[in-house]
DNA sequence: GCCAACGTTGGC
DNA sequence: GCCAACGTTGGC
């Protein structure tokens, strides 16, 4: 799962415990959270758009999915007006603090892993937020912490 | 700040 | 249902 430093990070989840992962207006996004996430599945937590993009370490889903009530907030900007509480368009979970990598594991370092090839986060242009992880590349970037 | 790569919107 | 225009993400 990726987020904006600057937004939430690895530390603020750190000092919250946990985070209602709300406001993602994606659909790829929301069909993982709503169809693929199980309680305990472990994250990979990715630092996107600063200046060393970077998975910093790991999180853990800790819901079942439901609703996002932001959907519903009509002073968010991530308010939807097509969305209803009968059919709620936008799903999410909450994520809790697993722990802080002892050092970011660069996007650049991460590049050069030929065992890496393939992954949905190289991909050029990729914009998609959260995106599945498979066990073999877990496990490698795991080694490289 | 640039730009690639999508996703979304809306006219037809 | 197609597709052009537009908006957003996010690395560089």
């Amino acid at each position: 799962m990726k987020s904006e430093p600057d937004v939430y990070s690895i530390d603020d989840l750190h000092r919250d415990g946990r985070e209602m992962w709300d406001s993602i207006r994606n659909y790829q996004a929301r069909n993982m959270m709503r169809d693929d996430m199980r309680i305990g599945d472990e994250i990979f937590f990715y630092h996107s758009s600063c200046k060393v993009p970077a998975i910093v370490g790991i999180s853990r889903v800790c819901s079942e999915p439901y609703p996002d009530p932001v959907q519903f907030d009509k002073t968010s900007r991530y308010f939807d007006p097509k969305s209803s509480k009968d059919s709620p368009r936008w799903i999410l979970v909450d994520v809790e603090f697993v722990r802080k990598f002892d050092r970011a594991i660069t996007l650049t370092e991460l590049r050069e892993q030929p065992g890496l090839d393939g992954m949905i986060l190289m991909r050029r242009g990729n914009r998609l937020s959260i995106m599945p992880v498979s066990d073999e590349h877990w496990d490698l970037i795991l080694t490289l912490e």
